[in-house]
DNA sequence: ACTACCATACTTGTATGGTAGTATGGAACA
DNA sequence: TGTTCCATACTACCATACAAGTATGGTAGT
């Protein structure tokens, strides 16, 4: 008889971390930002402790820098951190892709055509948000095919890193047509087993889709460590 | 005039976390067992706080699951995030070994072969424990002679997942001397910069030290998802 | 003018009591 | 015998009070 939502009323602890997380990954709260657990606590309207578990799981994440007896600090970018995971992404996802191409439910093949022609659609409509979604669907689908969720959402702790801002993310907006090119080419990859052609589209793929980081480290020698 | 060292004298939360972890991971606390943050505060003789601040940084890690108002328990092995994480390993060892092939400081390459000499003697010795210790340094010393010590620290993470026991280690104790001829061609070729060789060498290297689960799953289902 | 000191207002760390949801065992009932 | 209900004893969650370390600005002494 439960055909009634729950009401999603996360814990306190839930909302706060996300909340903070989002701020932090979007730059609302920039690195260097001194957080307080006092001032969180008042702003979110709960007490310190649901805020002070939330700098747990932040700083367990690398995302904020807690300091006994002296403050917590939003984490500058790690360059070498950036790089790494940069480097963990580009690995992982050829693997994964080669993998696919060795074999792929035709299911999951279909889900990447529909997820093609949403691009399509998408980038008709220069809905770059939506193409966003779509692009991390296309990737994760295939990780989905390979029976490798897992190493998804390791991925995407990592990417908390490499977009730690929409900064990174602007740069390759206007790069759409060239993404989506890619996109299909890796799909033909995996409906013909040419695992060395996916091979090489994913690493252009990736290699291309991040940014020169001393450009941003130029232009924000602070956010930096 | 600071010649005298701090005393360790983590905070509550590091003692407590650290010791939980040691115990979940050797089994001491076998998978299921229910945790209790009352429990555990008396104890270890402090207050809940520092027991649940714990209790959130192990469930970030997959070591324990939280049920709201029910309880706390040790997580069940998850046998797919096991694969994932050889998987994950795997591909990132390698990758790392072949760059390794193409620069290596000398100075690292002077480690590798102490290392290697080490583990002649604590083999002589038959130090098992000694061994594990040489063959972790071994590995991570190459992700440190190309800079991808990030790398190394994410796969650390995974290997909680992996090594979920000193079970999984016992069965490859008794295969050191071919874990250490493996480890001697890896040294080789990355002076020979034969990456193609080191590649190999680290592959067969991988698959051999991960037992087969579905032995430990017959012999203690219980234990597994 | 400069330095040493110290009160004070921060910070995070820890302890503890109360709240609400959940499992369980026994009693009442069919 | 089997089922339903409810008191009770748990659980994690949250709020609050206190402890202890740190930065800062003012003041007294040199």
């Amino acid at each position: 008889m439960d055909q009634f939502r729950m009401p999603p009323s996360r814990s306190a602890r839930e909302t706060v971390y996300a909340q903070l997380r989002d701020r932090i990954l979007s730059l609302d709260l920039p690195p260097g930002t001194a957080l307080s657990e006092k001032e969180a606590s008042l702003s979110f309207g709960v007490s310190r402790t649901p805020v002070r578990e939330s700098f747990v799981r932040l700083a367990q994440e690398g995302l904020v820098q807690v300091l006994p007896q002296r403050g917590t600090f939003v984490s500058l970018i790690d360059s070498e951190l950036v790089e790494e995971a940069r480097f963990m992404r580009e690995q992982l996802e050829r693997a994964v892709i080669r993998l696919a191409c060795e074999s792929f439910p035709a299911e999951r093949l279909v889900a990447l055509e529909d997820n093609l022609r949403a691009q399509r659609e998408s980038m008709a409509r220069q809905d770059d948000k939506r193409m966003f979604e779509l692009d991390e669907a296309f990737h994760r689908t295939i990780f989905e095919g390979c029976r490798k969720l897992n190493t998804w959402a390791v991925l995407q702790s990592m990417n908390v890193h490499l977009n730690r801002s929409r900064l990174l993310r602007l740069v390759t907006d206007h790069a759409w047509s060239h993404l989506y090119a890619q996109h299909e080419r890796m799909a033909q990859a995996i409906r013909d087993r040419d695992a060395e052609t996916a091979d090489r589209v994913m690493k252009e793929h990736l290699t291309l889709s991040i940014t020169d980081l001393s450009m941003l480290k130029m232009k924000y020698p602070h956010y930096f460590q």
